[in-house]
DNA sequence: TCTCTATCTGCAAACAGTTGCACATGTATT
DNA sequence: AATACATGTGCAACTGTTTGCAGATAGAGA
């Protein structure tokens, strides 16, 4: 049994269903490489079959289903809107400016000792997939306090 | 000049200023002495001054304002809403558990390597002041697959 | 004290995302 | 293939938060 089919088996068991509506959204997050919002999703479905239309509270359950399942993250870029992404492969964290807006994205790995230090002394299981990290970019610190 | 004068004076240099609706959510802020929502805000702001109504949207505005210029932290606690905290005292980070809705307290220095590896190796001025880490506690991580 | 203007406020409209409810459907069982 | 019911969908209403705009005002300067 293929790992996808190990996937789908065992979401089936815990009786989650894989709908059509679902199957859309999967393959729309398949097609784009990368992070997409619900309405770029959305877009995607409707651009690949016109004819079919999948509301959007739909569209957000499913991503919020899909996060839940680990299948997928959720991250704000310090937009007004979260974006999504597949996890398993291309996984990185984000540095988000918040003078320049601008994105740098790093080695997930940063956070390695974190995530262990919080289970040894917390017990707790971090999630820390696609995270963002807000702060100021090297070239606007220099202009910070003339704001 | 104290420290409060100081920080005004230093404000109003870069052509802020100190509005009658902005000392109304700043006294809120200190009288509550934990996270508050900006909902909670107006309603302490009521309280105290029943005669006196400040807008939502000055409230968010305020909020926010405060936050860019690092007096007030912005935190969500996986509610459907933000909350936020004076800063300079009784600084920390949450552990918020998506089974049980549970958040654990933990102490900030947790994340000064973090800090301190963006700084040397990105340039990158992360500010995590009362951030939120998500992820399952020791108790719900137990029945985590039968979920 | 008065003037001036960039900043701030209130209002209303908009936005991203969530929720309640009635109906539809995926899937386990037979 | 038919049944049965828990899970999922669409719609509309709602939440928290943001934004555009016109009028108000804090605070610098004269």
């Amino acid at each position: 049994m293929s790992d996808h089919d190990e996937l789908i088996h065992s979401l089936r068991a815990r009786g989650h269903r894989l709908t059509p509506q679902r199957r859309l959204v999967l393959e729309a997050l398949q097609h784009g490489d990368h992070h997409m919002s619900a309405d770029e999703i959305a877009q995607t479905i409707i651009a690949h079959y016109p004819s079919i239309s999948v509301d959007p509270a739909t569209i957000y359950r499913t991503l919020r289903w899909l996060r839940d399942v680990d299948l997928v993250s959720e991250t704000s870029l310090g937009q007004n809107h979260m974006v999504y992404a597949l996890l398993g492969s291309d996984d990185h964290h984000h540095l988000v400016c918040e003078g320049c807006s601008g994105v740098i994205e790093i080695d997930p790995s940063i956070l390695d000792p974190v995530r262990q230090e919080l289970k040894a002394r917390y017990g707790f299981a971090a999630r820390l997939a696609h995270i963002s990290i807000f702060g100021l970019c090297a070239r606007c610190q220099i202009g910070e306090h003339e704001g």
